[in-house]
DNA sequence: ATAAAGCTTAACCAATCGGTTAAGCGTTGT
DNA sequence: ACAACGCTTAACCGATTGGTTAAGCTTTAT
């Protein structure tokens, strides 16, 4: 298993969980404190804490402290690993797709 | 969690393992048998039998019987599924950072 | 100086994961 | 008829997951 898989093993962990995806899409509206950002969810602190941490771990986000506070924001890195894998996939898979039906002899191999 | 939030989750942990991905990888190629799928891989039968039955419950793949042979193919579900979450968040995302770049005057914020 | 706020770390728990071996089941070859 | 093939199901195992509570640590407020 080399470096990339392992990126890979960790963002799509990452994004297997509702309470995480959940947690990307409040940052989406831009950085926000712990606090804020557990107030939605009826979980205690360190199990957000946990869902922060491999987030982190996956590159979606980072945090920073300020005062007492600490803050999230999101970061490129992770997604971009994620997304890349997929179209590579699914132009492959695409094309190969279109070559059957090709030889299906269906009418409009784009129009999908 | 709604029906959506669980096809994702299950999409995003089918994806979340080095064999599990490199078994679609394999499919690219076109259907196989599940012999075949198996041979690059030093574990049992029951092993990818478990693997090809979580990427099938993503609508990753979808599985056929011929004879005693058992066949795999990819579907185009599973992925899309995946691939809707990430592009709807990245451009949200992307949107932001756009115009955290404007904010702060930087020359070219679409040449990132 | 002391208390409270905002989080993390540590220790624990039941449930799930990724693998195993053994047994079963339909299909094919002899 | 029966043995081998191709794969699945069942039962089991240690490790990991997602949650908990209790304790700790730094910063702010009184």
């Amino acid at each position: 298993m080399n470096h990339h898989d392992k990126d890979l093993d960790q963002v799509f962990f990452a994004l297997a969980d509702t309470t995480r995806r959940g947690i990307l899409s409040q940052l989406i509206n831009g950085k926000s404190t712990i606090g804020k950002i557990s107030q939605p969810y009826s979980m205690s602190a360190p199990a957000i804490s946990k869902h922060l941490r491999i987030l982190e771990r996956a590159n979606l986000i980072k945090r920073s402290k300020i005062g007492r506070q600490h803050h999230c924001e999101l970061t490129t890195a992770g997604l971009k690993t994620a997304e890349d894998w997929l179209q590579f996939h699914r132009e492959f898979w695409k094309t190969r797709l279109d070559a059957l039906d090709a030889l299906l002899g269906k009418s409009d191999p784009k129009g999908r």
